[in-house]
DNA sequence: ACTACTAACCTATCAGTGATAGGATGACGT
DNA sequence: ACGTCATCCTATCACTGATAGGTTAGTAGT
Protein backbone atom coordinates (compact mmCIF):
# COMPACT_ATOMS: atom_id res chain seq x y z
CA UNK A 1 0.00 0.00 0.00
CA UNK A 2 1.87 3.22 -1.42
CA UNK A 3 1.09 6.99 -0.12
CA UNK A 4 -2.00 7.59 -2.31
CA UNK A 5 -0.51 10.62 -4.08
CA UNK A 6 -3.55 11.20 -6.83
CA UNK A 7 -5.73 12.43 -3.31
CA UNK A 8 -7.43 15.43 -4.58
CA UNK A 9 -6.75 17.27 -1.46
CA UNK A 10 -3.40 16.89 -2.06
CA UNK A 11 -2.38 17.30 -5.56
CA UNK A 12 1.05 19.04 -6.03
CA UNK A 13 -0.58 22.36 -6.62
CA UNK A 14 -3.75 22.00 -4.12
CA UNK A 15 -1.18 21.78 -0.91
CA UNK A 16 2.39 22.65 -1.49
CA UNK A 17 3.36 23.61 2.13
CA UNK A 18 1.78 19.93 3.31
CA UNK A 19 3.75 18.52 0.52
CA UNK A 20 7.07 20.16 1.05
CA UNK A 21 7.10 20.45 5.05
CA UNK A 22 5.22 17.56 6.65
CA UNK A 23 8.20 15.00 5.24
CA UNK A 24 5.99 13.02 4.15
CA UNK A 25 6.46 9.39 4.89
CA UNK A 26 7.88 7.41 1.90
CA UNK A 27 7.60 3.86 1.05
CA UNK A 28 5.23 1.20 1.76
CA UNK A 29 3.64 2.24 5.10
CA UNK A 30 2.64 -0.62 7.30
CA UNK A 31 -0.10 -1.59 9.23
CA UNK A 32 0.51 -1.04 12.86
CA UNK A 33 -1.33 -1.53 16.10
CA UNK A 34 -2.96 0.74 17.41
CA UNK A 35 -0.67 1.59 20.04
CA UNK A 36 2.64 1.76 18.04
CA UNK A 37 0.36 3.76 15.52
CA UNK A 38 -0.67 6.18 18.44
CA UNK A 39 2.84 6.96 19.53
CA UNK A 40 3.95 7.31 15.81
CA UNK A 41 1.40 9.86 15.11
CA UNK A 42 2.74 11.74 18.99
CA UNK A 43 6.12 11.68 17.69
CA UNK A 44 5.21 13.44 14.71
CA UNK A 45 2.74 15.69 16.00
CA UNK A 46 5.40 17.00 18.74
CA UNK A 47 7.82 17.82 15.93
CA UNK A 48 5.73 19.78 13.63
CA UNK A 49 4.46 21.76 16.86
CA UNK A 50 7.99 22.36 17.29
CA UNK A 51 8.37 23.54 14.13
CA UNK A 52 5.62 25.36 12.80
CA UNK A 53 3.48 25.88 16.38
CA UNK A 54 0.21 24.16 17.06
CA UNK A 55 -2.09 26.16 15.11
CA UNK A 56 -0.04 26.06 12.41
CA UNK A 57 0.27 22.64 12.05
CA UNK A 58 -2.91 21.03 10.71
CA UNK A 59 -3.99 17.71 11.00
CA UNK A 60 -3.57 16.75 7.43
CA UNK A 61 0.25 17.76 8.03
CA UNK A 62 0.59 15.21 10.56
CA UNK A 63 -1.20 12.50 8.83
CA UNK A 64 0.89 13.13 5.81
CA UNK A 65 4.47 13.25 7.99
CA UNK A 66 3.22 9.55 9.26
CA UNK A 67 1.67 8.42 5.98
CA UNK A 68 -1.83 8.02 6.48
CA UNK A 69 -4.88 9.82 6.03
CA UNK A 70 -6.05 12.64 7.88
CA UNK A 71 -9.10 10.78 8.61
CA UNK A 72 -7.40 7.73 10.73
CA UNK A 73 -6.17 10.26 13.19
CA UNK A 74 -9.54 9.96 14.44
CA UNK A 75 -9.52 6.17 14.94
CA UNK A 76 -6.59 7.24 18.18
CA UNK A 77 -7.85 10.92 18.85
CA UNK A 78 -11.40 11.83 19.04
CA UNK A 79 -10.35 15.70 18.06
CA UNK A 80 -7.04 17.28 17.44
CA UNK A 81 -7.68 18.94 21.40
CA UNK A 82 -7.42 15.40 22.37
CA UNK A 83 -4.11 14.28 20.10
CA UNK A 84 -2.52 17.55 22.00
CA UNK A 85 -3.43 16.65 25.34
CA UNK A 86 -1.99 13.26 25.22
CA UNK A 87 1.20 14.75 23.42
CA UNK A 88 0.91 17.12 26.54
CA UNK A 89 0.75 14.42 29.12
CA UNK A 90 3.14 12.24 27.57
CA UNK A 91 5.87 14.94 27.93
CA UNK A 92 4.51 16.21 31.21
CA UNK A 93 4.90 12.31 33.46
CA UNK A 94 8.55 12.87 32.40
CA UNK A 95 8.31 16.87 34.36
CA UNK A 96 6.55 14.22 37.30
CA UNK A 97 9.22 12.06 37.04
CA UNK A 98 12.07 14.11 37.40
CA UNK A 99 10.24 15.98 40.07
CA UNK A 100 9.99 12.96 42.47
CA UNK A 101 13.24 11.93 41.45
CA UNK A 102 14.64 15.42 42.82
CA UNK A 103 12.11 15.35 45.60
CA UNK A 104 13.86 11.52 46.66
CA UNK A 105 17.13 12.79 46.22
CA UNK A 106 19.57 12.82 49.27
CA UNK A 107 20.07 16.46 49.27
CA UNK A 108 19.73 19.58 51.56
CA UNK A 109 15.94 21.19 51.30
CA UNK A 110 17.72 24.51 49.36
CA UNK A 111 19.08 23.06 47.06
CA UNK A 112 16.08 20.68 46.32
CA UNK A 113 13.49 23.73 46.00
CA UNK A 114 16.53 24.93 43.45
CA UNK A 115 16.21 22.20 41.48
CA UNK A 116 12.83 21.60 41.19
CA UNK A 117 12.46 25.24 40.25
CA UNK A 118 15.50 24.88 37.54
CA UNK A 119 14.17 21.71 36.50
CA UNK A 120 10.65 22.92 35.73
CA UNK A 121 11.95 26.21 34.08
CA UNK A 122 14.19 23.47 31.66
CA UNK A 123 11.28 21.50 31.10
CA UNK A 124 8.84 24.30 29.97
CA UNK A 125 11.60 25.57 27.59
CA UNK A 126 12.66 22.31 26.23
CA UNK A 127 9.02 21.06 25.39
CA UNK A 128 7.58 24.50 24.39
CA UNK A 129 4.83 22.79 22.77
CA UNK A 130 3.60 20.64 25.66
CA UNK A 131 4.08 23.27 27.57
CA UNK A 132 2.10 25.65 25.89
CA UNK A 133 -1.08 22.91 25.53
CA UNK A 134 -1.19 22.55 29.25
CA UNK A 135 -0.93 26.06 30.58
CA UNK A 136 -0.84 28.59 27.90
CA UNK A 137 -3.72 27.77 25.37
CA UNK A 138 -7.07 29.79 24.97
CA UNK A 139 -9.29 27.58 27.69
CA UNK A 140 -12.57 27.71 29.19
CA UNK A 141 -13.64 31.14 29.36
CA UNK A 142 -15.79 31.63 32.02
CA UNK A 143 -14.39 30.79 34.94
CA UNK A 144 -17.69 29.46 36.73
CA UNK A 145 -16.49 26.09 34.02
CA UNK A 146 -16.20 22.80 35.71
CA UNK A 147 -12.46 22.05 36.22
CA UNK A 148 -11.36 18.97 34.66
CA UNK A 149 -8.35 17.76 35.90
CA UNK A 150 -7.93 14.96 33.01
CA UNK A 151 -7.74 17.22 30.61
CA UNK A 152 -4.41 18.84 32.32
CA UNK A 153 -1.96 16.72 31.62
CA UNK A 154 0.67 19.57 33.80
CA UNK A 155 -1.61 19.23 36.80
CA UNK A 156 0.21 15.49 38.38
CA UNK A 157 3.56 17.38 37.97
CA UNK A 158 1.83 20.06 39.73
CA UNK A 159 0.31 18.32 42.28
CA UNK A 160 3.98 17.00 42.98
CA UNK A 161 5.08 20.33 43.15
CA UNK A 162 2.41 21.41 45.44
CA UNK A 163 3.51 18.55 48.08
CA UNK A 164 6.96 19.39 48.21
CA UNK A 165 6.07 22.62 49.03
CA UNK A 166 4.01 22.18 51.50
CA UNK A 167 6.89 19.55 53.20
CA UNK A 168 9.76 22.11 52.78
CA UNK A 169 6.96 25.01 54.86
CA UNK A 170 6.14 21.77 57.47
CA UNK A 171 9.84 21.65 57.61
CA UNK A 172 10.33 25.60 58.44
CA UNK A 173 11.89 25.62 54.93
CA UNK A 174 9.60 28.08 53.47
CA UNK A 175 7.65 31.49 55.27
CA UNK A 176 4.62 30.51 56.41
CA UNK A 177 1.07 31.06 55.74
CA UNK A 178 -1.37 29.43 53.16
CA UNK A 179 0.00 26.87 52.02
CA UNK A 180 -1.94 27.70 48.71
CA UNK A 181 -1.31 31.05 48.35
CA UNK A 182 2.51 30.06 48.58
CA UNK A 183 2.16 27.00 45.96
CA UNK A 184 0.06 29.03 43.51
CA UNK A 185 2.68 31.96 44.15
CA UNK A 186 5.93 29.87 43.39
CA UNK A 187 3.68 28.51 40.57
CA UNK A 188 3.09 31.88 38.92
CA UNK A 189 6.56 33.50 39.48
CA UNK A 190 8.42 30.37 37.70
CA UNK A 191 5.41 30.03 35.00
CA UNK A 192 5.99 34.15 34.47
CA UNK A 193 9.46 33.30 33.33
CA UNK A 194 8.55 30.30 30.81
CA UNK A 195 5.54 31.72 29.31
CA UNK A 196 6.92 34.87 28.26
CA UNK A 197 10.05 33.56 26.70
CA UNK A 198 8.11 30.89 24.76
CA UNK A 199 5.11 33.47 23.76
CA UNK A 200 8.18 36.26 22.68
CA UNK A 201 10.63 34.23 21.75
CA UNK A 202 11.40 37.47 18.95
CA UNK A 203 11.81 39.64 22.43
CA UNK A 204 15.38 41.59 22.92
CA UNK A 205 16.00 39.44 26.05
CA UNK A 206 19.56 39.69 26.28
CA UNK A 207 21.73 36.77 28.03
CA UNK A 208 18.60 34.14 28.30
CA UNK A 209 20.35 32.04 30.68
CA UNK A 210 21.99 34.92 33.13
CA UNK A 211 18.36 36.15 33.29
CA UNK A 212 16.93 33.11 34.11
CA UNK A 213 19.70 32.28 37.35
CA UNK A 214 18.72 35.89 38.10
CA UNK A 215 14.84 35.18 38.44
CA UNK A 216 15.57 31.81 40.03
CA UNK A 217 18.34 33.47 42.75
CA UNK A 218 15.40 36.06 43.35
CA UNK A 219 12.42 33.80 43.51
CA UNK A 220 14.41 31.28 46.82
CA UNK A 221 15.30 34.51 48.19
CA UNK A 222 11.32 35.48 48.36
CA UNK A 223 9.76 32.47 49.31
CA UNK A 224 12.46 31.26 51.70
CA UNK A 225 11.56 31.72 55.59
CA UNK A 226 13.20 35.07 57.03
CA UNK A 227 15.30 34.93 59.48
CA UNK B 1 -30.66 49.09 3.39
CA UNK B 2 -31.36 46.39 5.44
CA UNK B 3 -29.94 43.13 7.09
CA UNK B 4 -29.35 40.65 4.23
CA UNK B 5 -31.60 37.90 5.94
CA UNK B 6 -31.22 35.04 2.68
CA UNK B 7 -27.16 35.06 2.81
CA UNK B 8 -26.60 31.90 1.51
CA UNK B 9 -23.60 31.25 4.25
CA UNK B 10 -26.46 32.56 7.04
CA UNK B 11 -29.72 31.36 6.57
CA UNK B 12 -31.12 30.03 9.24
CA UNK B 13 -30.24 26.21 9.11
CA UNK B 14 -26.46 27.47 8.09
CA UNK B 15 -25.29 28.84 11.25
CA UNK B 16 -27.36 28.88 14.27
CA UNK B 17 -24.09 29.78 16.65
CA UNK B 18 -24.06 33.32 14.85
CA UNK B 19 -27.23 33.70 14.27
CA UNK B 20 -28.01 33.46 18.09
CA UNK B 21 -25.30 34.53 19.27
CA UNK B 22 -23.78 37.35 17.89
CA UNK B 23 -26.52 39.69 18.54
CA UNK B 24 -27.01 40.74 15.12
CA UNK B 25 -27.43 44.58 14.70
CA UNK B 26 -31.12 45.46 14.09
CA UNK B 27 -32.66 47.68 11.20
CA UNK B 28 -31.02 49.91 9.01
CA UNK B 29 -27.63 49.43 9.35
CA UNK B 30 -26.56 53.26 8.03
CA UNK B 31 -23.08 53.72 6.23
CA UNK B 32 -20.54 55.00 8.53
CA UNK B 33 -17.47 57.15 8.10
CA UNK B 34 -14.24 54.44 8.17
CA UNK B 35 -13.00 55.75 11.23
CA UNK B 36 -16.39 55.45 12.94
CA UNK B 37 -17.09 51.92 11.75
CA UNK B 38 -13.91 50.39 12.67
CA UNK B 39 -14.29 51.42 16.48
CA UNK B 40 -17.85 49.77 15.96
CA UNK B 41 -16.01 46.91 14.94
CA UNK B 42 -13.46 46.33 17.55
CA UNK B 43 -15.98 47.81 20.36
CA UNK B 44 -18.23 44.49 19.37
CA UNK B 45 -15.23 42.33 18.70
CA UNK B 46 -13.88 43.03 22.17
CA UNK B 47 -17.03 42.13 23.45
CA UNK B 48 -17.25 39.13 21.70
CA UNK B 49 -13.85 37.82 22.31
CA UNK B 50 -14.68 37.99 26.51
CA UNK B 51 -17.59 35.77 25.47
CA UNK B 52 -16.91 33.09 23.06
CA UNK B 53 -12.39 33.43 23.23
CA UNK B 54 -10.56 34.67 20.15
CA UNK B 55 -10.13 31.68 17.74
CA UNK B 56 -14.20 31.15 19.51
CA UNK B 57 -14.93 34.13 17.47
CA UNK B 58 -14.81 34.38 13.79
CA UNK B 59 -15.12 37.22 11.18
CA UNK B 60 -18.59 36.51 10.19
CA UNK B 61 -19.49 36.79 14.01
CA UNK B 62 -18.15 39.91 14.25
CA UNK B 63 -19.57 41.57 11.11
CA UNK B 64 -22.70 39.76 11.97
CA UNK B 65 -22.81 41.69 15.21
CA UNK B 66 -21.61 44.80 13.41
CA UNK B 67 -24.01 44.36 11.02
CA UNK B 68 -22.15 44.45 7.79
CA UNK B 69 -21.11 41.93 6.07
CA UNK B 70 -18.15 39.36 6.61
CA UNK B 71 -15.81 40.87 3.70
CA UNK B 72 -15.83 44.63 4.85
CA UNK B 73 -14.30 44.07 8.28
CA UNK B 74 -11.36 43.67 5.51
CA UNK B 75 -11.46 47.23 4.59
CA UNK B 76 -10.74 48.11 7.98
CA UNK B 77 -7.99 45.72 8.82
CA UNK B 78 -5.94 43.57 6.59
CA UNK B 79 -6.41 40.30 8.22
CA UNK B 80 -8.17 39.19 11.54
CA UNK B 81 -4.82 39.18 13.41
CA UNK B 82 -4.15 42.68 12.30
CA UNK B 83 -8.01 43.30 13.94
CA UNK B 84 -6.97 41.99 16.77
CA UNK B 85 -3.64 43.51 17.38
CA UNK B 86 -5.36 46.91 16.72
CA UNK B 87 -7.63 45.87 19.72
CA UNK B 88 -5.03 44.85 22.04
CA UNK B 89 -3.41 48.61 21.11
CA UNK B 90 -6.60 50.33 21.75
CA UNK B 91 -6.49 48.70 25.32
CA UNK B 92 -3.11 49.22 26.08
CA UNK B 93 -3.32 52.63 25.40
CA UNK B 94 -5.38 52.41 28.62
CA UNK B 95 -2.56 51.10 30.50
CA UNK B 96 0.16 53.25 29.46
CA UNK B 97 -1.79 55.78 30.63
CA UNK B 98 -2.32 54.20 34.13
CA UNK B 99 1.28 53.93 34.26
CA UNK B 100 2.13 57.34 33.33
CA UNK B 101 -0.56 58.70 35.98
CA UNK B 102 0.99 56.47 38.68
CA UNK B 103 4.64 57.70 37.66
CA UNK B 104 3.78 61.25 37.86
CA UNK B 105 1.83 60.99 41.15
CA UNK B 106 3.50 62.25 44.19
CA UNK B 107 3.35 59.64 46.29
CA UNK B 108 5.91 57.50 47.70
CA UNK B 109 8.33 55.27 46.00
CA UNK B 110 7.19 51.99 47.44
CA UNK B 111 3.86 53.16 47.10
CA UNK B 112 4.32 53.84 43.43
CA UNK B 113 5.88 50.46 42.56
CA UNK B 114 3.21 48.91 44.23
CA UNK B 115 0.22 50.81 42.56
CA UNK B 116 1.92 49.77 39.27
CA UNK B 117 1.76 45.97 40.31
CA UNK B 118 -1.53 46.33 41.25
CA UNK B 119 -2.76 48.49 38.29
CA UNK B 120 -0.90 46.14 35.38
CA UNK B 121 -2.43 43.04 37.00
CA UNK B 122 -6.16 44.44 37.58
CA UNK B 123 -5.53 45.39 33.89
CA UNK B 124 -4.56 42.09 32.67
CA UNK B 125 -7.51 40.32 34.24
CA UNK B 126 -10.22 43.08 33.32
CA UNK B 127 -9.15 43.19 29.80
CA UNK B 128 -8.51 39.94 29.26
CA UNK B 129 -8.79 39.44 25.63
CA UNK B 130 -6.55 42.50 24.67
CA UNK B 131 -3.83 41.16 27.15
CA UNK B 132 -3.97 37.58 25.57
CA UNK B 133 -3.62 39.18 22.55
CA UNK B 134 -0.46 41.16 23.20
CA UNK B 135 1.50 38.62 26.02
CA UNK B 136 -0.31 34.98 25.24
CA UNK B 137 -1.20 34.01 21.94
CA UNK B 138 0.88 31.77 19.78
CA UNK B 139 3.38 33.97 18.16
CA UNK B 140 6.35 33.22 16.16
CA UNK B 141 7.71 29.78 16.98
CA UNK B 142 11.38 30.44 16.12
CA UNK B 143 13.66 33.10 18.52
CA UNK B 144 15.50 33.91 15.38
CA UNK B 145 12.53 35.50 13.81
CA UNK B 146 12.79 39.78 13.75
CA UNK B 147 10.96 41.54 16.43
CA UNK B 148 8.21 43.71 16.20
CA UNK B 149 7.34 46.20 18.54
CA UNK B 150 4.59 47.78 16.21
CA UNK B 151 2.71 44.54 16.18
CA UNK B 152 2.87 44.11 19.81
CA UNK B 153 0.63 46.78 21.64
CA UNK B 154 2.13 45.81 25.37
CA UNK B 155 5.62 47.03 24.60
CA UNK B 156 4.91 50.89 25.05
CA UNK B 157 3.06 49.98 28.33
CA UNK B 158 6.20 47.92 29.21
CA UNK B 159 8.58 50.66 27.86
CA UNK B 160 6.84 52.67 30.84
CA UNK B 161 7.53 50.38 33.26
CA UNK B 162 11.11 49.66 32.20
CA UNK B 163 11.83 53.28 32.86
CA UNK B 164 10.45 53.38 36.22
CA UNK B 165 12.41 50.45 37.10
CA UNK B 166 15.61 52.23 36.13
CA UNK B 167 14.27 55.36 38.04
CA UNK B 168 13.75 52.95 41.29
CA UNK B 169 16.69 51.32 40.91
CA UNK B 170 18.76 54.71 40.71
CA UNK B 171 16.70 56.20 43.70
CA UNK B 172 18.09 53.20 45.19
CA UNK B 173 14.98 51.50 46.37
CA UNK B 174 15.30 48.70 44.72
CA UNK B 175 17.96 45.95 44.44
CA UNK B 176 20.88 46.62 42.54
CA UNK B 177 22.01 44.78 39.27
CA UNK B 178 21.06 44.76 35.50
CA UNK B 179 18.21 46.74 35.15
CA UNK B 180 17.35 44.57 31.86
CA UNK B 181 17.48 41.46 34.31
CA UNK B 182 15.26 43.29 37.16
CA UNK B 183 12.82 44.48 34.33
CA UNK B 184 12.20 41.60 33.10
CA UNK B 185 12.06 39.44 36.20
CA UNK B 186 9.57 41.82 37.78
CA UNK B 187 7.82 41.25 34.66
CA UNK B 188 7.85 37.87 34.48
CA UNK B 189 6.79 38.04 38.20
CA UNK B 190 3.48 40.21 37.37
CA UNK B 191 3.18 38.32 34.09
CA UNK B 192 2.86 34.79 36.03
CA UNK B 193 0.27 35.33 37.86
CA UNK B 194 -2.30 37.17 35.33
CA UNK B 195 -1.17 34.54 32.05
CA UNK B 196 -2.25 31.17 35.13
CA UNK B 197 -5.32 33.19 36.05
CA UNK B 198 -6.27 34.02 32.58
CA UNK B 199 -5.50 30.69 30.83
CA UNK B 200 -6.89 28.45 33.83
CA UNK B 201 -9.76 30.05 35.08
CA UNK B 202 -11.43 26.87 36.06
CA UNK B 203 -8.67 26.17 38.46
CA UNK B 204 -9.71 25.90 42.17
CA UNK B 205 -8.07 28.88 42.68
CA UNK B 206 -9.44 29.60 46.02
CA UNK B 207 -9.40 32.94 46.82
CA UNK B 208 -8.31 35.06 44.39
CA UNK B 209 -7.99 38.35 45.51
CA UNK B 210 -6.34 37.15 48.50
CA UNK B 211 -3.70 35.27 46.89
CA UNK B 212 -3.07 38.21 44.66
CA UNK B 213 -2.44 40.34 47.84
CA UNK B 214 -0.23 37.37 48.47
CA UNK B 215 1.88 37.14 45.39
CA UNK B 216 2.29 41.20 45.07
CA UNK B 217 3.71 41.42 48.88
CA UNK B 218 6.33 38.78 48.31
CA UNK B 219 7.29 40.64 44.89
CA UNK B 220 7.23 44.14 46.88
CA UNK B 221 9.34 42.56 49.12
CA UNK B 222 11.64 40.81 46.77
CA UNK B 223 12.32 43.22 44.66
CA UNK B 224 13.39 46.08 46.87
CA UNK B 225 16.81 46.54 48.42
CA UNK B 226 17.82 44.84 51.17
CA UNK B 227 18.67 47.22 54.49
C1' DA C 1 -29.80 69.91 -11.29
C1' DC C 2 -26.89 66.97 -13.61
C1' DT C 3 -22.64 64.48 -13.74
C1' DA C 4 -18.45 62.22 -12.18
C1' DC C 5 -15.95 60.49 -8.61
C1' DT C 6 -15.07 57.91 -4.57
C1' DA C 7 -15.77 55.45 -0.40
C1' DA C 8 -18.68 52.08 1.57
C1' DC C 9 -20.64 47.95 0.96
C1' DC C 10 -22.30 43.82 -1.21
C1' DT C 11 -22.54 38.79 -3.39
C1' DA C 12 -20.01 34.96 -4.88
C1' DT C 13 -16.32 32.18 -4.33
C1' DC C 14 -11.74 30.36 -2.99
C1' DA C 15 -8.52 27.03 -0.62
C1' DG C 16 -7.79 25.12 3.78
C1' DT C 17 -9.52 23.22 8.39
C1' DG C 18 -11.39 19.83 11.73
C1' DA C 19 -14.56 16.27 11.65
C1' DT C 20 -17.89 12.42 10.01
C1' DA C 21 -19.99 8.62 7.06
C1' DG C 22 -19.46 4.58 5.05
C1' DG C 23 -16.94 1.29 2.27
C1' DA C 24 -12.47 -1.52 1.24
C1' DT C 25 -8.74 -4.35 2.90
C1' DG C 26 -5.78 -7.26 5.25
C1' DA C 27 -4.40 -10.11 9.33
C1' DC C 28 -5.70 -13.58 12.38
C1' DG C 29 -8.33 -17.11 15.12
C1' DT C 30 -11.25 -20.98 14.34
C1' DA D 1 -11.33 -21.77 3.99
C1' DC D 2 -14.06 -18.55 6.34
C1' DG D 3 -15.69 -15.00 9.13
C1' DT D 4 -14.54 -11.30 12.10
C1' DC D 5 -12.77 -7.08 13.14
C1' DA D 6 -9.35 -3.68 13.50
C1' DT D 7 -7.03 -0.72 10.25
C1' DC D 8 -7.23 2.31 6.74
C1' DC D 9 -9.22 4.59 2.83
C1' DT D 10 -12.18 8.02 -0.30
C1' DA D 11 -15.65 11.34 -0.32
C1' DT D 12 -17.80 14.85 1.80
C1' DC D 13 -19.49 18.04 5.40
C1' DA D 14 -19.92 22.76 7.61
C1' DC D 15 -17.13 26.39 8.71
C1' DT D 16 -13.02 29.45 8.51
C1' DG D 17 -10.17 33.45 6.86
C1' DA D 18 -9.50 35.77 2.72
C1' DT D 19 -10.05 37.64 -2.26
C1' DA D 20 -12.32 39.27 -6.69
C1' DG D 21 -15.20 42.13 -8.69
C1' DG D 22 -19.56 44.49 -9.08
C1' DT D 23 -23.17 47.83 -6.85
C1' DT D 24 -24.77 51.79 -4.39
C1' DA D 25 -24.93 55.99 -1.89
C1' DG D 26 -23.13 60.28 -0.69
C1' DT D 27 -20.58 64.39 -2.25
C1' DA D 28 -18.02 67.80 -4.91
C1' DG D 29 -17.79 70.45 -9.28
C1' DT D 30 -19.95 72.55 -13.04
Amino acid sequence: MSISTKDPAYSAEANEVDRVVAQRATGVVPRLKSAARREEILNHASRLFLNYGIDGTSTRMIATAVGISQPSLYAHFATKEALTNALSARAFSVLEELIDTIRAADIPATARLEAIIHGYIGFALDQGAAYRIAFMLEGPVHEDEAFNPDILPGMHAFASFREEVALLQSEGHLRSGSTEHLTQSLWASMHGLCALLLARPDFPWGDIPAMIDFHVEIILAAYQKKA
